[in-house]
RNA sequence: GCCCCCGUAGCCCAAUCGGCAGAGGCAGCCGGCUUAAACCCGGCCCAGUGCAGGUUCGAUCCCUGCCGGGGGCACCA
């Protein structure tokens, strides 16, 4: 049985004893604490500045050093919490309260992200507007937390639904979307490229510093466009733009989503719909502008080695070269290979179905075209046509499917291989995808495995340009070789290696101006506009050209509007053919809007899609330094003080909030756009510090066992039983049950709650059970029958203490004996050095030593008792101040200093020495630490043990590690 | 298929620089307390570190291969 019935006779007090450490007494006192908080501002944090100071009125002290401490967002569910959801919140608070006490001015809040998809799901099921509900919910999670006793500044929290708060997120995408990215700019760190006001790039074409990029202006001047040109050439080059771009749509939710919510199986991350490809117009972010800085500032930051991989891996950096094709008859296109020494091997061409060179092709086959390729259709356009029809009606778990069998078709064009002069045919085909690179490649199926299935497929031929091992049997070779077969009359690369001949061959294009060197990445703009209700409104309006006008400052918030119905229109999930279509669309009254912009009164059209979730997200931890601000997003000197560069020791170059913990699964979705926002709010000057989260902590999961029975249904795991007679071990209403191991939750009936805890043991055993379970960025299993071990720990504590049956104090006055204050000082050393690496568990075992130290005396040292009690605080605050207080101190310990060693009693009188004899312990001695290492070698080799194990054989050589161990290596 | 992390007692987990395999908790067993039981108190049992090699005076720790578990990526040119 691995889960009992929370309430255990044992939490019951026993009349003979009415003060013992009982969960009913341990209540008591963790809701009378907690009202004392929050009644005297214990954790309010001190601003420098402004309206925050401490409960005494007080702004912070500049000595002191500032921390800012962060929970991931959480999202108010409607589900409630179950025991796994806090641990992260109890860890931070360990962090917090000790910081704290060691002198820190600590920030610490928490707020709530309360737009999205599930609150409105939520919401329609229950036929509810979704603010309601979601402020239900807040108020339901606030009290399960508040019973934690999180020490929390509670004047800081907010929720992103917040009107005020939606104002300042608008304000931020409209930062955004009146900047460009200049490639050239210098940055303050020395590198190049930034964003900068798009007022700067106008004025620039305005006095002619900067010419409008041909491929915007058709080739006219700046002076030569209209007003409505203008304002197309100046759109297209802002961070946030609109364009007509394949997105992915999801008829299921009725929304399109960014790649980072798609899984690789194809379906929404959220209700796990199938994604299809779609050309629609949509909101864009320009995040692949900071593809690099989002690389290089990774080496900034203090974040686990595995979510920096999975940054860089989604960023997907990769180096290459651009190589223009000509067209037979007339056009070109461009290629995009990480292989430009291959280039004399590239024997037919592919591009992907969605791109333009298909929006034309010839109307009759070449003459000697294979039967193979055509895929059975009569011209090129009829087949190009079923081809794309086909692609576009895919999804990617059919896509995936198909990996390896190769599907296409020749498009009728004929591409020139630049470097041999033949001409090579250009296939779609839909392994090549439109988003990467420039959606095309040169096919070189003798270097490339995909590109060789589809030669064999078409029966293409293959010339192969590095020359395979000797005895290769495989198809295409993609390792290391001497180029071969790679020579014309300007140039050859025969009998270089690979990094040479790349070098080589993109010099000669580049040479030739049919080349570039470039760099291309997997990540993609972030689609930022949804097709739903509950998330913040675009502050944009249309004109009568259907361009977008940012809405002026003093308009904002844009409030959502009241719509007859909020539920998003849904479709069936795999209908291809429907359009998405925005709720707010359903109130023509807000839509059309007749606003003043500087021309009249004019009819404005306004933007009814909503932002993704993410975007509150974004930036909420600015919002924490000051929430309510309505004249700055943030102050520019709360900013430097909590988060700039150096702001204390430990914050480096990058700056950014001291300690962020949550779980692994935002890696690439909410870390990467909150550290995009950031750059761009840094770029534009309104923060100091380069990087949102200077460090980054994962916890692991709680999970917990979950039971089937025979037909595969679960049962309740707290009336499961271990049982000896049954081949599985455990058994459920006389029935064999097999157990699995998941996340804990209501399908798989194995849930526990936080309230089941606090009634059964109270918040300070939950609390220490949670941090002494393992390491924290370890997942592992909840086991509510584990859970008395720390309660048992708090009552023995408590025994120390006070007297159960009268409440008395039972601390002696004397002064703990040489004993007891060499286990005192081992332990608040050994605390501190774990405390400060955030090893609670570890801390924890040491804690209870002492604790079971102090147990076995006839009395407890008051001074070790107050040492034990501080030391433990921050893991179980309230029976730590319940203690401290019937000590006889007035005050709360929350600032009290976290002890410190006295080094006089960490040096032991004697240490015990291992003898070994080729590894093998043969002896020990007694010897004091500063025995010498020649005294040692003597005495070792004098010991009976050393004797007994030589056995009259010579000595080698002898290892001496003084004062801890001795080697003897035999002849 | 590629990459990363983890395998220590029945269970959750410790072990600093390569130096006595055990800090703590749970469960189990024995004893004490008790009219009795629970709570509580004391004690005990329990692994040679997933497997096979290698380096070393000495390996849980470093290296190689394999097995098992978890995670990430996956037609990215």
């Amino acid at each position: 049985m691995t889960t009992d019935a929370p309430a255990s006779s044992g939490t019951a007090t026993p009349p003979e004893a009415p003060l013992r450490y009982t969960a009913a007494l341990a209540s008591e006192i963790e809701q009378r604490w907690q009202d004392r908080w929050e009644e005297r501002g214990t954790f309010w944090a001190a601003n420098p500045t402004g309206r925050l100071t401490d409960a005494d009125g007080n702004h912070a002290d500049a000595e002191a050093p500032s921390f800012f401490l962060m929970d991931m967002f959480p999202y108010p569910s409607g589900a409630g919490l179950h025991v796994g959801h806090p641990l992260g919140y109890i860890a931070t608070d360990v962090v917090g309260r000790h910081r704290r006490m060691c002198g820190d001015n600590v920030l610490h809040a928490l707020g709530y992200d309360a737009f999205g998809l599930p609150a409105e799901q939520y919401a329609v099921q229950t036929g509810q507007h979704p603010r309601k509900t979601t402020e239900e919910n807040i108020v339901t999670m606030r009290r399960q937390l508040r019973r934690l006793g999180l020490a929390h500044d509670a004047r800081r929290t907010f929720a992103t639904t917040d009107s005020e708060y939606v104002r300042w997120t608008q304000w931020i995408f409209l930062q955004i979307f009146s900047s460009w990215y200049d490639d050239d700019a210098p940055r303050p760190d020395g590198g190049t490229g930034r964003a900068r006001p798009i007022t700067e790039l106008v004025a620039e074409y305005e006095s002619g510093a900067r010419e409008v990029p041909a491929e915007l202006s058709g080739g006219r001047t700046w002076s030569e466009l209209d007003e409505v040109a203008r304002r197309r050439v100046v759109d297209a080059q802002r961070l946030a733009y609109v364009s007509e771009t394949p997105v992915n749509w999801c008829p299921g939710l009725g929304t399109v989503l960014a790649n980072e919510e798609v899984t690789v199986d194809g379906r929404s991350e959220r209700g796990n719909f199938p994604v299809f490809k779609r050309n629609l117009r949509q909101w864009n972010m320009r995040i692949t502008a900071y593809a690099d800085r989002l690389i290089a500032d990774l080496d900034l930051i203090d974040w686990p080695d595995k979510v920096r991989a999975m940054q860089r891996n989604w960023i997907g950096r990769s180096e290459g070269a651009q190589i223009t094709f000509d067209v037979v008859g007339g056009g070109t296109f461009e290629v995009f290979t990480t292989r430009p020494d291959t280039l004399f091997g590239a024997t037919f061409m592919v591009v992907s179905p969605e791109h333009p060179l298909l929006d034309e092709v010839p109307a009759a086959w070449p003459d000697g075209t294979s039967t193979a390729w055509t895929g059975g259709h009569a011209s090129p356009t009829a087949a190009v046509a079923a081809y794309r029809a086909e692609a576009a009606g895919k999804t990617a778990v059919e896509r995936q499917a198909d990996a390896g069998r190769k599907t296409g078709v020749f498009t009728g064009h004929l591409a020139v291989n630049p470097a041999t002069g033949a001409q090579v045919p250009v296939f779609t085909a839909d392994y090549v995808l439109m988003g990467y690179g420039t959606g095309a490649i040169m096919a070189v199926p003798g270097q490339d495995e995909r590109d060789w299935q589809f030669a064999a497929q078409f029966e293409l031929p293959v010339v192969r340009t590095v020359a395979p091992p000797e005895g290769w049997e495989g198809d295409a070779f993609t390792g290391e070789g001497p180029a071969v077969n790679s020579a014309n009359d300007e140039i050859s690369l025969d009998g270089l290696g690979v990094d040479d001949a790349k070098r080589t061959m993109t010099e000669w294009l580049e040479q030739r101006g049919i080349g570039t060197r470039t760099v291309t990445y997997r990540l993609r703009d972030w689609l930022f506009s949804r097709q739903r209700y509950w998330g913040e409104p675009f502050p944009i309006v249309y004109d009568e050209h259907d361009l977008p006008i940012a809405l002026p400052e003093d308009m904002l918030p844009v409030d959502l509007p009241e719509v007859p119905d909020y539920s998003p229109r849904t479709f069936e999930p795999d209908d291809v053919t429907s359009m998405p279509e925005p709720p707010l669309g359903r109130n023509e009254e807000w839509v059309a809007v007749e606003l003043d912009l500087g021309d009249g009164p004019r009819t404005y059209r306004r933007d009814t899609n909503t932002m993704p979730n993410w975007a509150g997200s974004c930036w909420y931890y600015l919002n924490y330094l000051e929430p309510g601000r309505r004249d700055v997003v943030v102050d520019p000197e709360l900013e430097r003080y909590w988060m700039g560069p150096g702001h204390d020791a430990d914050s480096g170059a990058s700056g950014g909030v001291d300690l962020y913990v949550g779980g692994v699964e935002h890696a690439v979705l909410h870390l990467l756009y909150a550290r995009f926002w950031h750059k761009v709010l840094h770029d534009l000057g309104h923060v100091s510090s380069v990087e949102p989260f200077r460090r980054l902590f994962n916890q692991g999961y709680i999970q917990a066992y979950a039971y089937t029975d025979a037909r595969g249904a679960y049962v309740w795991a707290n009336e499961v039983v271990e049982d000896e007679s049954v081949p599985s071990g455990f058994s459920w209403n006389g029935q064999e049950v097999f157990r699995e191991y998941g996340k804990i939750g209501k399908s798989l009936k194995n849930s526990v709650t936080p309230d089941e805890m606090y009634d059964a043991y109270g918040a300070d055993t939950f609390r220490l059970y949670e941090m002494s379970m393992g390491p924290l960025d370890l997942s592992r299993p909840w086991d509510t029958r584990a859970v008395v071990g720390s309660q048992r720990f708090l009552q023995r504590l408590w025994r120390n203490v006070v007297d159960e049956t009268t409440g008395e104090l039972t601390v002696t006055e004397d002064a703990p004996t040489d004993a007891t204050l060499r286990v005192l000082h081992r332990t608040v050393e050994d605390v501190r050095t774990e405390m400060e690496a955030m090893r609670f568990n570890t801390a924890i075992a040491r804690l209870i030593v002492l604790n079971n130290h102090l147990t076995t005396l006839p009395a407890v040292p008051r001074a070790a008792a107050e040492t034990l009690v501080l030391l433990l605080a921050p893991l179980a605050p309230h029976i730590c101040e319940e203690l401290w207080e019937r000590l006889g101190h007035p005050t709360s310990l929350a600032r009290e200093p976290y002890p410190v060693a006295d080094p006089a009693y960490l040096v032991e009188e004697t240490v015990t020495c291992v003898v070994q004899v080729q590894g093998k312990v043969r002896d020990r001695l007694e010897v004091p630490p500063s025995i010498g290492e020649d005294e040692l070698r003597e005495r070792a080799l004098a010991t009976a043990g050393v004797q007994r194990a030589l056995d009259g054989r010579g000595v080698r050589t002898v290892i001496v590690r003084a004062p801890k161990l001795v080697n003897v290596v035999p002849a």
